[in-house]
DNA sequence: ACATGTGAAAAAATTCACAGCA
DNA sequence: TGCTGTGAATTTTTTCACATGT
């Protein structure tokens, strides 16, 4: 909001921005809220980078892939920057949610307020088990799994989140494909199929402590 | 297990293992699980990359960095190689785990059935509120945050999970750091900084979802 | 014939280091 | 002086391709 001056970035061009990137772009946008919140008007590549365990010129790097934000001899503008990424990351707008499953996992992601903050709403609520249609949990309702075409349509949803057991995520990944919806975040533990045109990002709450339990046992890296 | 025949590795030696390496490692774990549920008894890095969207020299490579564990002209053997993976991700033993934060997040990871399977299983919870504390819930006993020292001594555990509001992270790290875990995963929209002989993997509901956007919005790689 | 393990080549990502602007 | 943006150098990661073992 307010703010001007057209520096005006090439916003990429060609090839393809490696994933990591844009991963680091997401921990930028934290710190820089947080940065805010703590009353910074403006920053440095050296001083955020240092706060995330990068470097000034990683930083510099990743954000000139998107264009230029920065202003030599100040550093950037932390509310500027933070809107340049929300752009970047398509988070400038709000994006409605759909949520299958909704056990233990889905109820904890219904509660979830850090997802409205960045620009994600659970819109709908969608399981199989009939105790649990029809009912409304956080303000949203939890229609059947035979809705999901007509809601996901209703509400314009694009996203949706699997929160199913294991054996059950393919078969909703397949319905959610054909509800329309365009990115998939799975929480299963297991490995998804989709077309090309879907995406996904995958969580699997276990690998994770795969990964921590590794870097214990073999801890002498000293990063 | 039972099985022999030494095929001895060099367990590594020098260089560290790139982190982008031992994640894929899960992977194969897990595809590797799944395989032999389907009753395959061996498997090939053709067949193991590709179901996880790798190049088969990827899978092999990989794995070159512990050892040998395939037979020329066979493959791998499944149940064989499950067990060498978890050898070297340190969960062919269990893992006692402490979950800090009894709120929607902290309870849902307490009824997840997903950590057991591996190796990790949650022994004991904390939180500070004296509503919740000393009750049990599935199995677990909930302390008091100020008795954590003593009990991750009396359990001996290494990992703990930060499930508390994002204001409380930091604090609630340096206790943990000061009860004397070793590896703590912090589900916290925050950076948390700890010392350096203490391991961390961060996971971010929400920038989980900015990746998801991002990839939604700029979808044309084709991958 | 089939599939591993691995040097060598290629590609990609990171870091360096500096010209240029505020 | 302080800090960005960026070519060039360096390091890391991935892919290739083939000798070797079954």
């Amino acid at each position: 909001m307010a703010e001007s001056r057209d520096k005006t970035p090439a916003p990429d061009s060609g090839s393809s921005i490696p994933r990591a990137v844009v991963s680091r772009l997401s921990l930028y946008l934290r710190e820089l809220q947080h940065l805010v919140r703590s009353g910074q008007e403006t920053t440095s590549s050296n001083q955020l980078g240092p706060l995330l365990g990068f470097t000034d010129a990683q930083v510099r790097k990743d954000l000139a892939y998107f264009g230029q934000f920065g202003y030599p001899g100040i550093g950037y503008r932390c509310q500027e920057l933070i809107q340049a990424i929300r752009g970047i990351l398509g988070t400038d707008r709000e994006w409605p949610v759909a949520l299958m499953g909704i056990g233990n996992l889905g109820r904890a992601l219904l509660r979830y307020k850090g997802f409205e903050q960045q620009g994600f709403r659970i819109t709908a609520a969608f399981d199989i088990d009939s105790e649990k249609t029809g009912t409304t949990i956080e303000g949203v309702v939890v229609y059947d799994a035979a809705e999901m075409e007509e809601v996901v349509r209703r509400y314009g949803i694009q996203l949706g989140v699997i929160a199913v057991p294991a054996e059950a995520a393919q078969g909703t990944a397949d319905s959610m494909v054909h509800a329309g919806l365009t990115g998939i975040m799975n929480f299963a533990p297991v490995t998804i199929s989709l077309p090309d045109h879907v995406q996904q990002v995958g969580i699997d709450l276990a690998i994770e402590l795969e990964q921590l339990s590794f870097a214990v046992v073999n801890r002498h890296d000293k990063r």
